[in-house]
DNA sequence: CGGGTGACTTCCC
DNA sequence: GGGGAAGCCACCC
């Protein structure tokens, strides 16, 4: 089925524009944000699609790693660090800046 | 159905 | 901390 398919995209892309600015979510954290906990590797195939339309750079791999390739990942972490985001070493420092998705109360 | 792809994760050295 | 291997899951031919 398509539709399922189309309906975990949108929610995809909804969660990751939920991301405040200064903050960041891993793909595990999207996916399971999403409704989807299993599918973190579709988070990918969505923020690839959608290029620009989407703020990619707050989306990071577990535990605050960039996995962006060389020059994107460089450019990933100045877009993030021009957000305001800190680093450690080559890390989101994730204890301050990682997104809390809080749908399931308050 | 099967094989290829991927901005993943986790474990181990 | 960096690098490699294996595992997993969903998408797309």
């Amino acid at each position: 089925m398509k539709r399922q398919s189309e309906e975990r995209e949108t929610a995809i892309r909804k969660t990751i524009r939920q991301i405040p600015r200064g903050k960041v979510a891993t793909y595990s954290q999207v996916a399971a944000s999403a409704g989807y906990p299993l599918c973190h590797r579709q988070v990918v195939q969505v923020l690839r699609k959608s290029g620009d339309s989407l703020p990619w750079q707050r989306v990071v791999g577990a535990g605050g790693r960039i996995a962006l390739k060389r020059e994107a990942g460089h450019d990933q972490r100045l877009r993030l660090e021009m957000e305001g985001v800190k680093f450690r070493g080559s890390r989101v420092a994730m204890e301050e800046h990682q997104h809390v998705f809080r749908t399931w109360e308050v």
